[in-house]
DNA sequence: GTATTTGCAAAAAGTTTGCAGGGAA
DNA sequence: TTCCCTGCAAACTTTTTGCAAATAC
């Protein structure tokens, strides 16, 4: 299902910022905060507001579009996410970032987890910090 | 080796907030933003400007004396972090946070991804969301 | 046509910086 | 005594809110 699809299926409407928003991550490559969507958009000759870029955010994030991935040195950035895969490893040096699948390993830590502290657990953040292939043969 | 010693090893004054805010820490149980640790201390009649929780926690981040933990409802908290154990499963209704480790698990993943992606892995963050036992007896 | 969505302006919230005085070693 | 650290004030950055106009369907 495209992510237009899900946007009406939610009853939201497939609108101009979205467009761009969705247009501009998928090529991204690497987390991108409010504030450089917005730089990006508007050098782009699209004009829209920095407000719509946070409540656009929050909407596609809400219905697991984007994903937000932190960086400890950085303002937290947001990249597009392919349904179902939820983990992002981001090179230290040029911020490169890829999904990668984790679903039995990380099934099984939770399991060890949950028998070792009796919370219920209902969803994880993992993310991996290195160097890219690119930056490594630098 | 205690916290007070690794400041000092590392040239680094054992000061009032910086007590202050480890002991208010240690007792937490649950991550708290600067903002709450800095009205938690006034109310304790401890009178120390926000900055220098800032500042604070900032030192004791780097010297892995206290972690960040990452909730997508919430700004970012602190809590102490044991040296070697750094990963956090949180509660979703109470917020209470407890570490737990999860070396050898994360290892095997690591390398998986390292051979899928031929990233060079550095670092992570893994934290676990859920409802701890006592929310779950509610 | 109608309800959602956008843009603007303004405010609120959160964080950082510079510098003089105070405190740990 | 020495240098590190704190507190204050102010600046700065980031995020949120309210409302009228625009637009997707």
């Amino acid at each position: 299902m495209s992510w237009q699809e899900i946007l009406s299926i939610n009853g939201y409407r497939v609108t101009q910022p979205r467009v761009r928003i969705m247009e501009l991550l998928s090529g991204a490559g690497l987390p991108l905060t409010p504030q450089q969507i917005h730089a990006q958009l508007l050098a782009q000759g699209c004009d829209l507001g920095l407000v719509s870029v946070y409540r656009t955010l929050d909407l596609l994030a809400q219905l697991e579009l984007v994903a937000i991935v932190y960086d400890p040195e950085r303002n937290p950035g947001y990249v597009i996410s392919s349904a179902g895969h939820h983990h992002h490893i981001v090179c230290q040096q040029c911020h490169q970032a890829l999904e990668f699948s984790g679903s039995d390993d990380i099934d099984e830590l939770i399991q060890r987890v949950e028998a070792e502290t009796a919370f219920q657990v209902r969803d994880h953040l993992l993310q991996l910090y290195g160097i890219c292939p690119g930056c490594q043969s630098k």
